[in-house]
DNA sequence: GTTAGCATGTAAGGAGTTACATGATTTT
DNA sequence: AAAATCATGTAACTCCTTACATGCTAAC
């Protein structure tokens, strides 16, 4: 379902889970947060806040003289309890496209608010649909090895490389996981350790 | 200039200028040469070439019984003369985005219809626009540091990390074409050494 | 003869960018 | 008082994806 890209909504909805804010700070903290999302404009950030507060995701405060400057048009974004529901599901729900460069990043970013099986489900969910590239690149490099230029083999090479290396790195992130979940002696409702 | 994204306009042209084919064909060509471009949708690859032909720079050719499959209705196209001068333009030139990954990786992937000097500057400007994000997420990443959770400090060291080996492989890239375009004599009007 | 793959296209609609429009507040 | 930056928004336009529509050919 969810219309508007489902990665930048989950953001908003993430990081407004946290800490209310207005979307002019919200969109700078995402941009940190997320070097990858190298622009997030306003044309897409307004629409999409606007969009969250009709369907009783968000809720706005306008902000009469807080502290020191009186009479800002400031809008604070919250969460209302459904859109905390919402943001649970969407985080460990598995929409199509869940597994992308993006929304991946996006989700494992919010880990600090996940439960350790939430987190191995992502973590699971993204090696595979790496390695299925992987195997991908491997089977038409394999079938077009000589009639590939050199330059295109090498390309070919980096990616996979590169390929290589994430889910290495993905496999140490869940055995980390898993041991941890494991010492958990397998209680845990929400068991949010760690957060920081 | 160019409307329609380069990326894609500027793979059909160096496809097409190697070997003239129908769009079926040229589709799964794109994307075996690309594990990149993962999706190119007839929806985006018809009209394209469509544009291109009415800019002139492609011919169709209504295919009527080549060979052993009478009145198939394909249509090949190929390139025309002003077709292959702006494939060289493209190629060479650099618009805006010109240094992203998906058309990074097309121009990468036609250096063979390239020369030494054209190459040298692709893999010079991807550099810097690698080295770019780069000191990018080094910034917010030194400024941020504390602030940020343990996941988020995780997937951005590992972004950095492949920033990082993308750099040394463009360096070994580039010299390797220094090297080629010195043993070429000198004698190539733009030597562009080392730029950075 | 029916399924699978070849082959070309179009229409509707989604998602987001760019550029514009406006005004308050803080700093120089 | 000018410039920078905070702050919110809209309208037009672009590009692409999805789903549909059509028909031929090859293989089983």
């Amino acid at each position: 379902m969810a219309k508007r890209s489902d990665a930048l909504e989950l953001a908003i909805l993430g990081v407004l889970s946290k800490t209310p804010q207005h979307g002019y700070e919200l969109r700078k903290r995402l941009i940190s947060v997320l070097g990858l999302f190298s622009t997030i404009s306003y044309g897409a950030l307004y629409p999409t806040l606007k969009s969250l507060v009709e369907r009783g995701l968000l809720v706005e405060q306008d902000e009469v003289g807080t502290g020191k400057y009186p009479k800002r048009a400031r809008i604070t974004y919250a969460l209302t309890e459904s859109g905390l529901a919402h943001f649970n599901a969407l985080v460990a729900d598995s929409g199509p496209g869940a597994w992308d460069d993006d929304t991946f990043a996006v989700r494992m970013s919010l880990f600090g608010q996940t439960e350790v099986s939430t987190r191995i489900h992502i973590l699971l969910g993204r090696r595979s649909r790496v390695e299925e590239r992987l195997a991908n690149l491997q089977t038409n490099l394999a079938k077009g090895r000589e009639r590939l230029d050199s330059y295109t083999l090498e390309l070919q090479q980096h990616g996979l490389d590169a390929l290589e290396r994430e889910v290495r790195w993905l496999n140490e992130l869940i055995s980390r996981e898993q041991s941890q979940s494991a010492a958990d002696g397998g209680n845990s409702a929400i068991s949010q350790v760690n957060n920081k």
